[in-house]
DNA sequence: AAGTTGATCAACCGCCTGAGA
DNA sequence: GTCTCAGGCGGTTGATCAACT
């Protein structure tokens, strides 16, 4: 019978998105709240299709967004969940509430697997050199394969100067915080995206985790026992906030929730639309820094 | 300085699912 | 029960930038 497209192709706009664009699209769905995203084209005049809308609203202009690097904390849950319930992100993203599946999934693909796939090397080369059951912290402590494990590319990639936030002049970069400036103007809407998502998959991934167990997707049992849930989901996070960083015995440069304690202290800032609009416009944005930290409850409020 | 390569990430594409007619 | 449609998801692409030669 032939499928629809979701939009009208032509005249539709491609390719990243510009202050203008998310300045209207922020403000229509202050208005109108999220969801409905076949009208938002029509209703703001934007040149977009709604998936584009959608996407752009869930991945970057959504209210309590987390952008920029990754903390041992959620390198953690990642690496966890994935393992648990495979390449679902969307599932994965349900319990980081402040990253975007999209987010998670990029991380992964350009970090996470070629960590794993490191250290499983390591691993490999270890367990077939020495021929005995002994365990990672065994190796580590012997100080095995100094140049696979110890590799700078092996460190919390918190540690690692990003790119992302290298460029403040890049408009990608300058929107990052844009969800944060709109906390507080934003009412949060029942039928939201993230609503939705972590009412369905909770459930679900309730299910996931306690029928499928620890054993769903993992190929190797030194890396599930490396990488216990039981361990993660411990109270003590700065104890497994960097799975790689606490099996090397490398030190925590960076306690786990820092940076959300410091968004405590710091407080909430609500800047009005009007600073807003100007600060999405002003490409420079450095005026804003004093806006970027996050609060520390974040994590226990999905949808802001 | 210029060209090349690799890494990163925003955005798109196509498929799937669920709701409503 | 069937069909249509909107929304959601995961895989993939392409632009951009930094590092390297």
């Amino acid at each position: 019978m032939g499928r629809s497209p979701c939009c009208d192709k032509i005249g539709i706009k491609k390719g990243p998105w510009t202050p203008e664009e998310d300045i209207i699209l922020v403000s229509y769905i202050q208005e109108h709240g999220p969801g409905n995203w076949r009208a938002v084209p029509a209703n703001t005049g934007l040149l977009r299709c709604s998936k584009s809308c959608r996407l752009r609203w869930t991945n970057y202009l959504r209210p309590g967004i987390k952008r920029g690097n990754f903390t041992p904390h959620e390198e953690g849950m990642i690496i966890h969940l994935q393992a648990l319930l495979g390449n679902r992100w969307a599932a994965i993203a349900s319990y980081l509430p402040q990253r975007t599946d999209n987010d998670i999934k990029n991380y992964w693909n350009t970090h996470l697997k070629k960590k794993i796939k490191k250290y499983q090397t390591a691993l490999d080369n270890y367990m077939i050199s020495t021929d005995s059951g002994s365990s990672c912290h065994d190796m580590m402590s012997k100080g095995y394969d100094k140049d696979a494990i110890q590799n700078p590319d092996f460190s919390g990639s918190h540690l690692q100067p990003s790119r992302y936030h290298q460029s403040p002049s890049t408009y990608a970069s300058s929107t990052d915080n844009i969800s944060r400036l709109l906390e507080g103007w934003m009412r949060p809407s029942p039928k939201s995206t993230q609503g939705k998502n972590q009412r369905s998959n909770n459930s679900e991934d309730s299910e996931s985790l306690g029928d499928r167990g620890c054993c769903a997707a993992v190929t190797k049992e030194d890396l599930d026992s490396l990488i216990s849930f039981e361990n993660l989901s411990s109270i003590s996070w700065e104890k497994s906030s960097s799975l790689v960083d606490s099996v090397l015995q490398r030190p925590q440069l960076e306690p786990a929730g820092s940076e959300a304690k410091q968004g405590v202290a710091e407080g909430q800032q609500q800047p009005p639309l009007s600073f807003l609009e100007k600060w999405l416009l002003d490409e420079a944005s450095g005026q804003v820094d004093g806006f970027m930290e996050l609060p520390a409850d974040c994590c226990s409020n999905p949808m802001l």
